[in-house]
DNA sequence: TGTACATCAGTGAACGCGCGTTCACTGATGTAC
DNA sequence: TGTACATCAGTGAACGCGCGTTCACTGATGTAC
């Protein structure tokens, strides 16, 4: 049954924003176009209405979680001075609640390591998001304009790097090394 | 045809170093059982005669792979002073040789991701293979026993967040945060 | 504004394909005497 | 040491399964008059 315009829209958002939570949660692959679709509440068959492989729903979704992960970051540094922005943001990636859901939290965390293997047009993305974040996090850091990106991108690497390593550990492990980044001295 | 009990060992020695590579470079689900013992030189039906499920490869070929890291670690130690041998661990781990080639590379950065999703008993392995890294790296960083251990962990997770990262992204984005890291004051 | 018809969002079964795993088989190795 | 037989490493076809994608179909929406 045909359904208006308005309404197509509206599903398509569903789509996506369902997948861009299902990838986090399951990686590229293992989130299937069925259970996106299911998620979505359709069936299958529907999908090729919206996208024309799944490869452009990838892109789209990976778009997305950038995006609602961007703008969380964004409204930090709206409401709070610079330094203090940076730390709260340290903070949450570090925390327990961001370990423990990669559905809502950083597509670098979380895709990462899948993306390394995907599509150029994947890749691309991906960089587009990082430099984003790299951007914002420059604001909250020492130094010149060419030292806070630098510090801002360690920053980046240091906290994906540990909430991807705490994700994959033992549970003894993976509160070692949260805890060991939280400690680090601000912006250096 | 049967084969001798030492013809078996090497075989199977064989299979696990050629998994490690694979698992590596394709990720842990994408590199195939056939794939696998293909690269060993044999079809997929024996499998079964060394490993119950894919599963206890995959645990076998991760603990090998951060095995063959660990050595490589370990003699930096053996040769040059700890915090040479620190430096020139990141320095290898960030350079474009070692981004361009996972499959020979740390798996920490290379299979983070997917472990993150994997059963506990890969997550065990990985974390104690973290956790010998980090003792190793350690010896090389400045401050107390505690403090070393954290300066270690915050360098590990730097250095396969900026690779995975690199890995990831387009080739400019790429340069630019494996360049910041590099430029990283020592251990600190 | 009303009416007739074309469009197309969504359904759910079916497709070919590659996966992990199983199986009957082969023949060299290991073992018992 | 030789011989007879059991074992089992490795082969390659076959299994059921879930995947991405295709398809004929339905019926409400959009459009032309």
């Amino acid at each position: 049954m045909r359904v208006s315009r308005d309404e197509k829209d509206k599903t398509h958002a569903r789509i996506v924003e369902g997948a861009a939570r299902l990838l986090r949660e399951r990686g590229l692959e293992a989130a299937s176009v069925a259970d996106v679709m299911r998620e979505a509440g359709l069936t299958n068959g529907g999908f090729y209405r919206h996208f024309e492989t799944k490869d452009e729903l990838l892109k789209a979704a990976l778009e997305a979680a950038f995006e609602e992960c961007y703008l969380a970051l964004e409204s930090r540094f709206e409401k709070e001075t610079p330094a203090a922005a940076a730390a709260g943001y340290r903070a949450h990636y570090l925390s327990d609640a961001h370990r423990d859901n990669p559905g809502y939290g950083c597509p670098v965390a979380a895709l990462g390591g899948d993306v390394a293997r995907a599509t150029e047009a994947l890749k691309k993305a991906f960089g587009t998001g990082v430099n984003r974040i790299i951007t914002a996090l420059a604001a909250g850091m020492r130094g010149g304009q060419r030292e806070k990106r630098d510090r801002a991108a360690r920053e980046l690497a240091m906290l994906a790097g540990a909430t991807m390593i705490a994700r994959a550990s033992d549970p003894e492990t993976a509160r070692a090394v949260l805890a060991a980044c939280r400690s680090k001295s601000k912006g250096r």
